[in-house]
DNA sequence: GATTATTCGTAAGCAGACCTGAAGGTTCCA
DNA sequence: TGGAACCTTCAGGTCTGCTTACGAATAATC
């Protein structure tokens, strides 16, 4: 009988690459881990890993270890999510990730509306990119996350997730409010941004990835003058008329602001959704914390 | 993150249930059991087992774990027999069990085959009744069994079980030779043995339940005088003229006896298959030793 | 109905597994 | 070429988990 807790580390090495990140990850050292994944390698009687430059390389067998052991740390989670849920209702820690214009503007409803509702139900939030989130989430590292999803943009696919839509929210074009003179007053639609700078997530999220498709489609290559993931601060650099930058619903819901938006072509939403692992979808923490966000959030973000 | 061991008592104290025989079966002492178990039940924070009489019983909560685990313990198997397989073709033990006419008959020649092809393949060989075979199966304490399944008799269903048809043999009265005087001689049917001595197997195997059937259509309650699972002493009984007896093909590849054979309404035949766990079906020493049963024991047993 | 046998639970002691930290070797990068 | 990152080995300490011993409760037996 195999150890599962030697198996983890094998499977933790394959998602994470190196044996330093795991011991970290874990809250070990890594010459535990070493030591550990060693005893494995004697017990199964076949090489696991393989030196290859200064870190390591797991063999043929190694992956397909890792492939039960995936299977079965899902199943082991499982059944203890099962297991609590029959015990008490709805107690329990959830760490939940969102996205920064989510975060600001509807977790507190949402956390106030939790707390009122399964007083002994601790949540745990942080603020994180929807690509790292979903990372992390495969990873067992978070319980729930709410991300997004651009139109016709590959979303990153992970193995044991379970998606659920929470709502759509319109992508418009924000310029500086009328009269901030040129060449800001003469833009009117997409194509007549390729003269002025933007203000754009960096590179490497689906945002800019998205925006920058959008803008070679109008013609132009977009000059990204202010780079940030703030998008607080993208709405500051609009309504100081000091650039452009994509502006969703969800944004404005908190900001509403003077700045003027333009419609992009075809109108595009892009789709807010929640994840968790399938393991746990069923467990009552994440479900509460699911429907305490439908109940915040309109199902159609609208605005006018 | 739960643990596996722990949860595995579990799964044994249900399939076995006393904690004494859980520890009994894993060397261990019950006391360990206890303190194990004490501990899972403080981990997952729900009540796992009640007292009852001086005996456990498992909550519902624990049943639900049991169901989980019994998954996870398969998948494990399944992995350390995957991986296994790809490092070295067909090494290490294999843990059979075979009943009685087929230790004798077939196996010292499977053996053989067996250890000719594959020397570093170790079979572990041990004679046990097909019903306490399968049972020991399901609890990992085998890996392949050779066991008879009589027509129209419910088998005995084991999950995870994994079960292939070897041959099937005819089933016959047998009978004192010719001229052993009466009331043998007479003996032209199975209606006919109301009146003499039966050598049966003992109550509760699949042998004797079917008979006992057969007899009751045919009108009479056997009188069973002599009662053994050693067939060979069915044989003997048969042969010295004190008992009827139920005789397979399988008995007669070795015994090529005078008895005298009658043919029992419907020809009826018996099946013989191998089982083994379906996590460990695909294992290379599961595999050769079911081809070595396979080359040696004819598909179809129909002796003259 | 008293006695005996089983079974489970708790306490204390001990052995072994596991983890940490230091030291060494290799590879990669500046 | 020197430093940084990474993995491994070794020695040492800590802690888990096992065993033995004992007690309580229940079932079986005379």
């Amino acid at each position: 009988m195999l150890d599962v807790r030697r198996l983890r580390l094998l499977a933790e090495l394959a998602a994470r690459g190196t044996l330093a990140e795991v011991a970290e990850a874990l809250h070990q050292s890594p010459s535990s881990v070493s030591q550990q994944l060693g005893q494995l390698e004697r017990e199964v009687g076949v090489p696991l890993l393989r030196k290859a430059g200064r870190r390591v390389q797991l063999t043929a067998a190694a992956e397909v270890l890792v492939e039960h052991t995936v299977e079965i740390l899902a199943r082991l989670e499982a059944a203890e999510a099962a297991v609590t849920a029959l015990g008490d209702d709805t107690a329990g820690t959830v760490r939940v990730a969102v996205f920064q214009s989510v975060a600001l503007a509807y977790m507190p409803q949402a956390l106030a509306d939790l707390t009122q509702r399964h007083p002994r139900l601790r949540v745990m939030l942080s603020q994180r990119a929807p690509e790292q989130a979903l990372h992390d989430l495969a990873l067992r590292e978070l319980d729930l996350v709410v991300a997004e999803h651009y139109p016709d943009h590959g979303a990153p696919h992970f193995d044991g997730l379970d998606r659920q839509p929470l709502t759509t929210d319109r992508l418009r074009l924000a310029v500086p409010p009328r009269s901030s003179g040129e060449p800001w007053d003469s833009i009117t639609s997409l194509a007549d941004a390729g003269r002025v700078p933007w203000a754009m997530e960096p590179p490497g999220t689906a945002s800019r990835h998205w925006i920058e498709e959008q803008c070679r489609r109008a013609g132009f290559e977009p000059e990204v003058r202010y780079e940030t993931d703030d998008v607080e601060a993208h709405v500051a650099l609009v309504e100081t008329g000091n650039a452009v930058a994509l502006l969703s619903d969800l944004m404005r819901v908190r900001h509403r602001t003077a700045v003027r938006l333009i419609e992009l072509p075809g109108a595009p939403r892009r789709t807010v959704f929640t994840a968790t692992r399938t393991a746990i979808a069923d467990s009552p923490g994440i479900l509460a914390c699911r429907s305490a966000l439908a109940r915040v959030v309109p199902s159609d973000l609208e605005l006018p």
